[in-house]
DNA sequence: CATGAATGAGTGTTCATTCAT
DNA sequence: TATGAATGAACACTCATTCAT
């Protein structure tokens, strides 16, 4: 029983540093040695805590969101309608350093995954869990009357997804161009136009 | 007299079928020999027409830029206002798969520009050329009365941008989630916004 | 607990591979290729000794004048004055294939040294010692009498180290020319020259 | 028969450039490019000249002797007995960049003779040319009782050779502590030994 | 369980050489 | 004759992985 603890707390470690090794250095950077001194640990020790390379990719993808999502159940504890749609977006944005890094390591999976089935369907479903939660708010929110009853749902809720992404992207590569005021002002925006409901598109 | 060699030529055939590894293989399956193969040429040919391979990396992010304004700029030709802006967009979006090969090179170099200067200011300085040309089209709507006098220009555009990168990552991420049917109607969503203004956002 | 190794041994292990490749192939057959195949080592072993090529040509030429010292330091031990001073010349004289194979070595670093300012600088601390030993028994020499008290230290000494060399070059390259005999035999003249003093030259 | 000479014209003019590049960046720097970058042709053009690299590696050699050899002849035109002697081995020491440049291209063949049968059989004949001009010129000196009846010609021959390689190569590699005056010094006190006579050497 | 030495395939790159023009 | 594009073997080096200790 304590072992599997230990087992478990290691391996966390490992993963921690590979993120900081990747985030720091790219997916080219994050070499088995690399991790390893990162780590503290050496490289025959990561065969113990994953079967290869990959397992450590996947590993940290997972353990990378199961933090994030840890942190909104926590954030979203005592929140509800557009309030906690409002914590959920911000806190997917890189507003702060921990957060950056978080889309450092996003961004380089985004890439990754397009080359590999398990990757990709890892960030497929971690992706339907922010969705999920994302949709989840958003019904609250418009069954609390929050949201104009005109809203689309689902389109609503692509829409948001879109924009963290596009902001998150854009808050990094072009950094001195969007800066987090900005993208504050328009994730209110954002919550005006769904509490006064969509504009009907013109034809085309 | 020596063969004679149309250079640039010769640079594009090879720069095409670099992007045609990177979008099959990733840019880790886009070593030398890979692309040596895929453009029927040797290995050492390629010296002849690229430094080294950050050469060639940098050449494709640049030439695929350079296919991509050179289309913009036929297909705006004759468009303007909100009519240009929404060619624009939809043409900056995965609609078709030419399209999606252009944002599956877009997304590798994204992770790629965070470990390196030089990738990132190439990036800032094409991804700059798009921002000039829908602030400049958003500008020319609002001057033609098709965009309410009240939209903010600056914000106008950063939504934009951000949502023709948020569509395009989750169309080939999330592909049977993201429809082109619904890209196509969020984006005469963003339109028809435009047109009626923002709404004012609430207090936090 | 890991494989223990006995780093420092097998670093000269890999060192004497590197001189026996140089000695029979040059500098330039000694590709990390043939220093593996030839130390029985892989090739990636040698990173582990080594950061890379020039770290292996320059540890050779220290590793090598190593030995030498340590070759010298022995047969010194209980000899002094001329007698001190002959068996240092001719230890330094390619008399026997061990001292030929060390001139090999020694003919390759001198045309590298010209091209890379670090070997230059190992070079140079290497033959400084021969200098200082060869002045130190000179003077030695004379202090005891057996060297006539008009010869200038300093001429003497690089003299001596200009035979040493030139004797070593054309004992290799002329060898049907220049016979062990003969070097011994002027060697011998040499140091009559030294007791007798050196002649005043005549005017020009 | 003008072509002909056009044809061993270009031959001396890559050669020279040849030269210059091993002199400049020794033998691992003379590469097909760098001596067409040089000479200012192309790198087609040495095969109509030079069979291989190898080849013009061995031209060089040749070349350089010959140029060395005309100079002799002509210093040696007028002078006679020990004034020509003397002549000739301040002709064969780097006292000035021009005899430095041709010592440099002279150390990188004495080690690529090492590995080379065709070199150092150039070598041999190019040494034996020296061999022979200092021993006819120490002969005549000689029989016109500049020096010492007792000298063995063979001998003296052999330590003339011997100080001026050996002073030659001290001199690159250890220029600030050989200097010119030392060399002149030292080739004088040769002389002096001469004319006296070599003193009887001790026993061992 | 932990180590780090050892591996050898694979990388980007350079090179002497060939040859169609 | 002169060119320089093209070649592909060879280079130094790095890497994920294995495994005896």
């Amino acid at each position: 029983m304590p072992k599997i603890v230990d087992h478990e707390q290691r391996r966390q470690e490992l993963l921690d540093a590979m993120a900081r090794v990747i985030v720091r250095a790219g997916i080219e950077g994050a070499t088995t040695r690399a991790i390893a001194k990162e780590s503290g640990w050496s490289t025959g020790s990561l065969a113990h805590y994953f079967s290869d390379r990959d397992d450590i990719l996947s590993s940290v993808l997972r353990y990378s969101h199961e933090r994030i999502k840890a942190r909104w159940a926590e954030k979203l504890a005592d929140l509800h309608g557009l309030a906690a749609l409002r914590e959920l977006i911000l806190d997917n944005v890189p507003l702060d350093e921990e957060r950056q890094a978080e889309t450092r390591l996003e961004m380089v999976f985004w890439s990754q995954a397009l080359n590999s089935a398990e990757l990709l369907e890892i960030q497929r479903t971690e992706a339907s869990d922010l969705y999920d939660n994302v949709r989840r708010v958003v019904e609250e929110a418009q069954g609390a009357g929050e949201i104009n009853e005109t809203v689309p749902v689902e389109e609503a809720t692509e829409r948001i997804l879109a924009l963290i992404d596009g902001f998150s992207l854009h808050a990094l590569l072009y950094e001195r161009r969007l800066t987090n005021d900005m993208i504050v002002r328009m994730v209110d925006t954002e919550l005006a136009l769904l509490r006064a409901g969509y504009p009907a598109p013109a034809d085309h």
